[in-house]
DNA sequence: AAATTTCGATAGATTTTCGTTATAGTTAAG
DNA sequence: CTTAACTATAACGAAAATCTATCGAAATTT
């Protein structure tokens, strides 16, 4: 049984005249011929009375006639379904970002997202970039923002912008009058970091490796972790003079209401920086969403940072 | 599109591994893949996204394989429906006719019984009402063809024409000028009826009770039946200058053969007629074969009459 | 790391199906 | 009795669907 032979007995119980039916499906007459007796063949049903004059539908013919043009219906239906949800940026989109970019880039990207795929539902997610990177595997996310290094088979990367790491001081530190800070300058500071897993911690360690609690071992226990904190919570804690800290820049910008408590210095005279980029599978299906992803991002005020 | 593409793609849905739904299919694995692409290509819409570990169902393609499913549904429907009314009008049915009236019409039904239900092995029967009843009841018989009345607790009657009675003369007749013969005709003629049993002379009998062997004593030995015998008996010997009869008008338009030696004469001027009817359990349950043999009644060329 | 395994995509050959034109058969009408 | 109308059949070519064999990428094992 096929699409095309029901086509032809619908046609045929229209015109009620094989020649007719064939024009109206563009073949020629005995193309139809053959094709209804090799439906009838395979029902081992009759369909049509031919007979001199008009061709007659048999009793059986007009049932299964009946159910034919719901065949068709039900597939064209599925030709239109597809049609319609064909726009690549109708579909919904799941994005993760890690948790030191998503509170900062989220509240400026989504409606810029919004403003090029109203249409896209958005799930958004955050989390480490181990987990991150699982789910975009498994195909739980479509899409991630993450830092470099990201380099895995079966996923291609976009830049999206660098980003310089500053430090963080409370505004009552005697150092808020220098320009720029060191890792010198925090060599008797509790220094304030994220736990492991973070993939913020290991790029700002591996870029001044003098920060690494191991590096002096008479300052160790002034420099602290905040295993599975965020970087909020290291903010309010400096704030709280409990120490010191760096962090990426768009993190330090967000909140204006902290000036008054906290001082941004530049830190190293070449400051270190990460490079974040957007994340999908080779085979994820809709560049579209990954062009108006990228430039939603270019369109993002991140104020210490320009995109690339 | 296909209704094979469409069970690929379902099978891809199930299975989430291209070659396990191969094998599902009963095609090899490339086939699969390449039938798939060639759907994706007339959508224009990607369904599946392969890439490690498992397949993964786009949205849309969620979608479509729904849609597909419903498609295959209402397919299937059609073959069972195709399927149940090729059933009933393909296991045997044993059909039977009072022989008045199977001779002239099983000729002409048969093959029309043939061309409606092509499958059915059709056995057929003749005999008197009253055996066919009883033939009927216990299951030996499926369907009859009787004369009314017939009205009997579990029987079901559909009509299916009138037919009138006529007269017939040998040809060499002084009354063959006669346009209408009535039963004063028949005084002084030997009357040859069927004997008793068969309805046909009782229903003649009843709509013309002059014609009974009772009805003048004197001429009581110029009647004749001619018992247990048939109606082309009765014609050959009216045929051979015997006497004169009133056959059904299909018994006489049957053999033209005859029609040099019989003359065919309206019978009184409102002419008796009976009606000829199918008749079944209640609990028969084909009730398609009923319709296909009403049916194919109707497309007997019957001459003298017209189905109802 | 290197080898192996897994799994979908691709290539080429083959069979099947679908379509065509030409023509035969049938039936009804002139 | 021929003609006209209509479907069935035949013969053949084009398109397709399917097969086997193989490739390539990624994952897993050694």
């Amino acid at each position: 049984m096929t699409l095309t032979e029901i086509r032809y007995i619908i046609a045929v119980a229209n015109q009620r005249h094989f020649g007719k039916a064939a024009k109206q499906c563009n073949v020629s007459q005995p193309t139809l011929s053959v094709a209804i007796k090799k439906l009838e063949d395979e029902l081992k049903v009759q369909l049509f009375e031919r007979g001199a004059g008009e061709i007659m539908v048999t009793p059986i013919g007009e049932e299964v006639i009946e159910q034919g043009r719901r065949v068709l219906e039900e597939a064209s239906a599925l030709k239109q379904i597809a049609q319609q949800g064909k726009g690549q940026l109708n579909e919904p989109l799941r994005l993760g970002a890690i948790h030191t970019v998503g509170p900062y880039v989220f509240p400026e990207l989504i409606p810029q997202i919004k403003k090029r795929a109203p249409e896209m539902p958005l799930f958004v997610e955050e989390g480490m970039t181990a987990q991150l990177l699982e789910k975009l595997k498994t195909g739980n996310l479509d899409v991630l923002i993450v830092a470099e290094p990201f380099e895995h088979t079966g996923i291609l990367t976009l830049p999206l912008y660098d980003e310089p790491f500053v430090a963080l001081l409370p505004s009552s530190h005697p150092k808020v009058k220098k320009e720029i800070l060191t890792s010198n300058d925090f060599k008797h500071e509790a220094l304030l970091l994220l736990g492991s897993g973070n993939c913020f911690r290991d790029q700002l360690l591996e870029a001044c490796p003098a920060l690494s609690p191991h590096a002096s071992s008479d300052q160790k226990e002034l420099q602290q972790t905040v295993e599975g904190s965020s970087l909020e919570t290291i903010k309010h804690m400096v704030a709280s003079d409990l120490g010191v800290t760096v962090v990426p820049c768009t993190a330090a910008d967000a909140d204006k209401y902290a000036r008054r408590l906290l001082a941004i210095k530049r830190f190293m005279k070449k400051s270190p920086t990460r490079r974040i980029v957007l994340a999908w599978r080779v085979s994820f299906p809709r560049p579209k969403v990954v062009d108006a992803l990228k430039e939603a991002v270019s369109n993002c005020a991140l104020g210490c940072v320009s995109p690339l």
